[in-house]
RNA sequence: GCGCCCGUAGCUCAGUGGACAGAGCGUCUGACUUCGGAUCAGAUGGUCGGGGGUUCGAAUCCCUCCGGGCGCGCCA
């Protein structure tokens, strides 16, 4: 729909009725759907946006363009443009034809589940790495937002017709392990857990449930004993937060370990290829990558004077790894507290000849976990924490979703728990689902009354804005998926799910949609409101977000 | 001190150059002997943190100040 206008306008602006100008002085054509009625079903500001370039009055050009789309014949040769006005201070306000608008909506309904995912000009092949925490303690209300944003934006992206490998990085060499061995030995001999370990409950769990031969074998091994204790925990861990994941309904494609990125030599050929590219430098006795070069405030540290390599040095070699996967494109979805780490691997990824735009971190503000007022830790060193199952739980998977969606990821959030219970009932996403739950009632009905959808809706739309505000409602899926891919954020799709929802629970009112003494008009109703059922269910299928049948 | 993010209605948040700044919740009024009242209609409510500047036009861009969060390791 966007398309068509914006094509006809391009047109328009070729016919010669306005100077002609560079490519790089030309707007984008942005065609959007007018916020207020009286403004007509889509406007564009594009006047307003040529008059600097162009030189003249917004007015001038608006009324240019408009005499050129209210002739167009030739071009739109059909129903498509019911009429277009100019207003001021150079807005272009048009109106789509009911045959135009009830053929779209045909089409969307019958593309069913797959209205609302896009065919890409291009397919591209993007990775995005999320959630990502070590296998130390289960997941908390910490990782929580990493993993429905990381998760949503998988969605969203491959809605927007990319193809998506959803990937979760776990340390399994690092210090933090061996801490958790030791934290759990302590624990299974009765002595006090070191202070910077860790003292969750799960520690101790983990040390009652370990048996006997694993403690035994592990305590022969002396100095390997922590590492060996952790890594046996740091298993049974990691399957909690995969049985976590899946609960909260995300998969992953690719689990990777740190241990692998070494194994398989991606850190040292990495290394070795900043080497060549004189990115690298000696000083103090460890190894340097020059980051400053491009544009870091410091240079970081690869490999440590005592020869074992950094975090970092094992993050190089995974994006050399990443990338000899073949994407095009690399995510981060990172806490904002990583952000000082985002330039060095930007750098070393264009130091190893990788497009650095191709790299790109996503980070989320923090959330502010309530419980009855209450500040709520969630550090698992401290051992109080709110876990992500515990959240799910109480709060529900599909409230939990459409919470994180709705809101901005570089917004940082209160959430309070219980508030967010209590509210339950008046929640967005029970209203959403609660429309969906209505219609399907509806198609009941009507299947028991023996009146079926009509396979068109056409005729209904004319002078019935009721219905016309509804249909132009369902139609704007698409757009509303393309704005949100491009920005990369969900809060647009939760918004638009409640103004369906609000639409068609309008429509409800004022158009009685089963009618045995008019079966034609009841089967073209029942043709909008099952379209308006689907595209519920696919904004909500887009979410990760049931919607039920009944409820 | 330096860097990044944020400050919009009582609350939670949208709006990142355009038409009177929006939504949900809250509060107050109303609406069913008809398809699900977990609904609908209306009302209430904002110096867009303060102050300068750029622009025909600024919540949006620039500067500055105030307030909050995060970061500035040979930790991960």
């Amino acid at each position: 729909m966007r398309e068509l206008i914006a094509g006809a306008i391009a047109r328009a602006m070729g016919s010669g009725a306005l100077p002609t100008i560079g490519d790089d002085d030309r707007p984008e054509i942005e065609v959007s759907h007018a916020a207020n009625p009286e403004h007509g079903d889509v406007t564009t500001n594009l006047a307003l946006r040529l008059a600097r370039p162009l030189r003249r009055s917004p007015i001038d050009i608006a009324t240019a363009i408009a005499d050129e789309l209210g002739e167009i014949g030739p071009h739109v040769s059909d129903d498509r443009l019911a009429s277009v006005e100019v207003a001021p201070p150079g807005f272009i306000n048009m109106r789509l034809g009911d045959g135009y608008l009830e053929r779209s909506l045909d089409a969307a309904r019958a593309l069913g589940a797959s209205y609302g995912q896009l065919a890409a000009h291009r397919v591209r092949h993007i990775d995005i790495e999320f959630v990502s925490a070590n296998p130390t303690g289960p997941l908390t209300v910490g990782n929580a937002r990493g993993a429905f944003v990381g998760d949503l934006l998988s969605r969203l992206l491959e809605a927007a017709g990319n193809e998506v490998t959803r990937e979760y990085y776990f340390n399994d060499t690092n210090r933090q392990v061996s801490l958790l061995g030791s934290s759990i030995a302590a624990r299974r001999a009765g002595k006090p857990v070191p202070e910077d370990g860790y003292h969750g409950a799960y520690v101790a769990d983990l040390a009652n449930e370990m048996p006997e031969e694993v403690w035994e074998a592990a305590s022969r091994e002396d100095e390997e004993r922590d590492t060996s204790l952790g890594r046996w925990a740091a298993t049974r861990i990691r399957a909690g937060i995969e049985a976590s994941l899946r609960e909260l309904g995300v998969r992953f494609d690719v689990w990777k370990t740190e241990g692998s990125l070494y194994a398989e030599g991606w850190v040292e050929r990495a290394i070795q290829r900043l080497r060549s590219g004189g990115h690298l430098f000696e000083q103090d006795g460890a190894l340097w990558f020059c980051s400053t070069a491009f544009g870091d405030d410091k240079d970081r540290v690869v490999i440590r004077a005592n020869g074992t390599p950094t975090y970092f040095a094992a993050d190089i070699g995974y994006v050399a790894e990443k990338f000899s996967r073949g994407f095009d494109e690399l995510i981060y979805v990172w806490g904002a507290d990583h952000h000082g780490t985002v330039a060095r691997n930007r750098n070393a990824a264009e130091a190893m000849g990788f497009d650095r735009e191709a790299v790109q971190m996503l980070l989320y503000a923090w959330v502010h976990f309530v419980r009855d007022g209450a500040d709520a830790s969630m550090s698992k060193r401290a051992g109080e924490f709110i876990s992500l199952d515990e959240l799910l739980a109480e709060v529900g998977t599909d409230a939990a979703r459409w919470y994180f969606a709705s809101r901005a990821t570089t917004t940082g959030i209160d959430f309070d728990i219980e508030a967010a219970k209590d509210q339950s009932a008046a929640n967005p996403v029970h209203y959403v689902r609660y429309a969906h739950a209505r219609i399907s009632s509806i198609l009941r009905k009507a299947s028991e009354a023996g009146l079926s959808p009509h396979s068109s809706v056409a005729g209904t739309l004319a002078g019935d804005d009721i219905s016309k505000r509804l249909c132009l409602a369902v139609l704007r899926l698409p757009e509303v998926v393309e704005d949100a891919a491009s920005a990369r954020e969900t809060h647009g799709v939760t918004s638009y799910a409640t103004e369906l929802a609000t639409t068609f629970h309008a429509y409800y009112r004022d158009r009685r949609v089963l009618d045995a003494a008019d079966r034609e008009t009841s089967a073209r109703r029942l043709a909008l409101v099952d379209a308006t059922r689907q595209t519920i269910a696919n904004t909500l299928g887009l979410l990760g977000i049931s919607a039920p049948q009944s409820m």
